[in-house]
RNA sequence: GCGGGAAUAGCUCAGUUGGUAGAGCGCAACCUUGCCAAGGUUGAAGUCGCGAGUUCGAGUCUCGUUUCCCGCUCCA
């Protein structure tokens, strides 16, 4: 049975109790009865997530145009001025007492009734019937206060994206790198957002960690970079293990763009439920940098000392979700296929079919059977791979069941240790997806798994 | 925010007209075991999401609430 032939909800409710049962993903407080739209990444969710947030730190900073930040959550309010949340991201909605539908109420002019006893009635009418609920505003940002006074002088939000972190640094990025355009500023962190609805999963949360990229360009060049970043951005999944066919872009219609955007495109992921944005690939212009000059009074130019011209950069952004990523993997490495049995039947095999970067152990050592001093040898070579990489040694149950075990967590390789060993130091070193073995000195296991994570 | 469904052991679920909590898998220990969830013995583990109410007595009935799922709405 292949995943395409289940529905979306019954995979989702088997990733979901997956990752309970192994330690990926716990709700948030659970004890507690939960808090909505809050999840805890568990022992081997955490390993998953730092792997991918890791591989995506390399792909972006292990070169020379990009360099990287870690700004800090909290911001000077005026930056969610300028960068327009304060305005934009508030939206006053009203309701209808009648038939329930919701409406932003500066759009009731060209609303329709929500009911299909009105079909086609215009929504101003219902209102001028006194149907709807008073405005409320609905701003997404989470709001607190700094120091000790709790009052309108002291609000500052927590950051609804990181990108302001990095505009806010251009200019001290630019100045203690000596980098000339284009180039980029990368940052991996926590953003907040406080949605009426949660939903999916780890999809749509009120707490999220983005991956997010910031490339400086001279305008006119920003079409070019923004082909190229959409394009690397796709490949960069598909290294990863993700299907191809599982991948899309899909474009922002021109009429439907954020307030900041020349151009946007997404990519998406085919997850259970249906296809789901993981990234965004922006054309920004010179919006924010703009808006922030204009805020700070600082100037946030850049001079060609090639051209002689003085000009605020275009921003070409790639605006990934880290929490998003993982749960897209996770759903992407989801696989039930059949292995034999030990009586010559066959079974069914729940596996993550993750990316060797991605698993979260590399590598299960198993002494065959637990004597004749198995498990010593077992012990050493676990200790001596741990320097290198996350290992997991098991002498629990039947050795089949211990491979399962590990099928499930999505661990790469099986080391297992038996009376070969004794006599030649060779062990069998077992691969998850194909369940091959093949015999390696055990003084080469370190060097084998290196070579492939 | 609206409508619908659900919540009992780590997971998947039973639990009768209201009468002291069950199974399978998993987990732990021991025995057995020479490579794919094997067998045996033993064991740990649940304020039945939370809080009220009705009742002599509530997993079961009523109300409230929280969380998750589905459909709307929302998603600068």
């Amino acid at each position: 049975m292949t995943k395409n032939d289940l529905a979306g909800t019954a995979v989702m409710d088997k990733i979901v109790s997956l990752a309970k049962r192994r330690g990926f993903i716990f709700q948030s407080s659970e004890i507690y009865g939960g808090l909505n739209g809050c999840w805890d990444y568990g022992p081997l969710g955490v390993e998953m997530l730092n792997n991918l947030k890791q591989a995506w730190w390399k792909h972006m900073t292990y070169r020379e145009d990009i360099e990287g930040l870690d700004a800090a959550i909290l911001m000077h309010p005026k930056v969610w001025e300028a960068s327009g949340h304060v305005e934009n991201f508030t939206d006053p909605m009203v309701d209808c007492k009648e038939c329930k539908a919701r409406f932003r109420a500066d759009q009731i002019e060209d609303s329709e009734c929500g009911s299909n006893a009105y079909k086609g009635r215009k929504a101003i009418k219902c209102q001028q019937e006194g149907k709807f609920t008073d405005a409320r505003k609905f701003n997404l940002m989470f709001k607190t206060y700094i120091g000790a006074i709790e009052s309108e002088d002291s609000v500052v939000y927590l950051r609804p994206e990181t990108a302001q972190g990095i505009f806010v640094n251009f200019s001290n990025v630019k100045d203690s790198t000596r980098q000339k355009l284009p180039f980029g500023i990368a940052q991996i962190g926590k953003a907040f957002r406080n949605e009426i609805n949660t939903k999916n999963f780890l999809y749509r949360t009120r707490e999220f960690e983005q991956m997010e990229m910031q490339y400086f360009v001279k305008p006119g060049e920003d079409e070019k970079w923004w082909e190229y970043w959409k394009d690397i951005r796709m490949k960069w999944y598909h290294e990863l293990g993700m299907q191809k066919e599982s991948l899309q872009y899909a474009p922002h219609p021109s009429d439907k763009l954020a307030h900041y955007a020349k151009a946007a495109v997404d990519i998406e992921f085919k997850f259970p439920f249906g296809w789901g944005e993981m990234e965004g690939i922006h054309n920004r212009s010179d919006f924010d940098l703009s808006q922030h000059a204009k805020f700070s009074g600082k100037k946030l130019e850049y001079y060609d000392d090639q051209t002689k011209e003085r000009f605020i950069p275009f921003v070409i952004e790639t605006s990934a979700g880290a929490s998003r990523g993982f749960m897209a993997f996770l759903c992407n490495a989801y696989d039930e296929d059949e292995a034999p049995t030990a009586d010559g039947k066959v079974e069914k095999r729940t596996i993550l079919r993750l990316h060797n970067k991605l698993a979260p152990v590399k590598c299960a050592v198993f002494p065959l059977v637990n004597k004749d001093g198995l498990q010593e040898i077992s012990r050493n070579i676990t200790d001596d791979l741990q320097k290198s990489f996350k290992v997991f040694y098991d002498e629990s149950g039947a050795v089949g069941r211990r491979y399962r075990r590990q099928d499930e967590c999505g661990t790469p390789y099986c080391v297992t240790i038996d009376y070969d060993t004794l006599k030649d130091n060779t062990v069998t070193i077992r691969d998850r997806d194909s369940m091959k073995q093949e015999r390696i000195n055990k003084d080469n296991i370190k060097q084998y798994i290196a070579d492939k994570i």
